[in-house]
DNA sequence: GGGCGTATCAGCCAAATGGCTGAGAGACCA
DNA sequence: TGGTCTCTCAGCCATTTGGCTGATACGCCC
């Protein structure tokens, strides 16, 4: 039985050599490369073709996770791509799994998790942690709290700070319009008032 | 010459496990036990007095870095605490500084900078890394923007989304206090609403 | 043609928020 | 001792926001 090759991808050394240093433990479990940014890690995904490419989201400047993952899948590699970050916000749980992740687990995941996840990801399970598959269930569950285009819009601006007579000019349309909308927007993030909704959508989406 | 005692505290296994290993690399290290949570480190630190305490501010549930740091002090123990983390926001930095960190050092530190702030952290002398120290630098500048503990307090709280009543009931004040906070954070922020409040304070702090 | 969703607007009223002035208590420092 | 900072609270008043009901118009789909 040859060991499941794996490339790191994180811009933390400190996060690669622990997770090395976990994953080494594991006889069936083969770190062959690290990668501290995304251009790296597709060089060294052409060259090495590892089973399992673990990968951080954010690193820093340059290509960021999710773009990495794009291409790697563009590249049609077939290794399978595990996102390992701190974060479990909405937008980025959604955009990688969109981009073609097989997993998606948190930093602080059990060990046990983390090998599962990896021996699943080469048989084409997907696997996420408990927190990250909820919210990815709470998405497809709730079609109610899908946005409307406009809503979208004025919620983008409402996170700006802006007064309801100052979004009502931008968006050319009256107060009154604007006092629609948000309590639209209201009742689909489940708030009652617009510092909650900042609050939720900024959180949610990951947004800044 | 007797090796420096270190404790870490992070929540994150990787995290600890990687930070072992590099700090393994240098005879004049030595890492005597790692904690993943404030109260275990606490109970640690007491225990085993460590010269250093290199410790994460976000931990989960439970006890956070900052207050961790200043049971720390509290207790009096003579140990150096380094702040090891992933984001510089500005709220943190004061808050640790505050407390009684005495570097402030980010994940992506190359690893001379965390030997060198480990040694000189037993030596008194307190190191951060470069965007760290110039963050703080703007804000010794700009006296006018540093909010008073209390206010830090109320923002964080307010960034949750919160109604004037709730937050006098969560500080155990009056809701007239709690507006007259709320006036002095926006006058420092240099916003008008309570709403460009949150997505400013969002923004500057890097808060989630 | 009749629904359905989306976007637009109005008016009314209660509640929340923000701006203002003023003030007392405690801590800290020169 | 006096000055400064911080935290606390009060009252007044204008503005903003939120909840409600109801309405028109456009486009899409069956």
């Amino acid at each position: 039985m040859k060991p499941i090759t794996v490339l790191l991808v994180d811009d933390h050394l400190v996060v690669r050599s622990g997770l090395k240093a976990l994953l080494g433990t594991q006889p069936d479990i083969d770190v062959v490369a690290e990668a501290a940014s995304g251009e790296d890690a597709l060089a060294l995904a052409e060259q090495l073709s590892p089973a399992v490419v673990v990968m951080d989201l954010a690193m820093g400047p340059g290509m960021d996770g999710i773009e990495a993952i794009k291409q790697l899948r563009r590249q049609n590699a077939r290794q399978a791509v595990l996102v390992f970050t701190t974060y479990d916000s909405d937008a980025d749980i959604v955009r990688a799994v969109d981009a073609g992740a097989m997993g998606y687990l948190l930093k602080d995941a059990a060990p046990e998790e983390i090998f599962a996840a990896i021996r699943g990801a080469v048989q084409g399970k997907s696997v996420m942690s408990a927190p990250v598959a909820s919210r990815l269930f709470q998405q497809l569950r709730n079609p109610d709290e899908i946005l409307t285009p406009r809503e979208a819009e004025l919620l983008s601006l409402l996170i700006e700070g802006l007064s309801n007579r100052e979004l009502g000019r931008r968006l050319f349309i009256s107060e009154a319009t604007v006092k629609t909308h948000l309590a639209h927007i209201y009742a689909k993030l489940g708030v009652e008032t617009r510092a909650a909704a900042i609050a939720t959508a900024i959180r949610r989406e990951g947004m800044r």
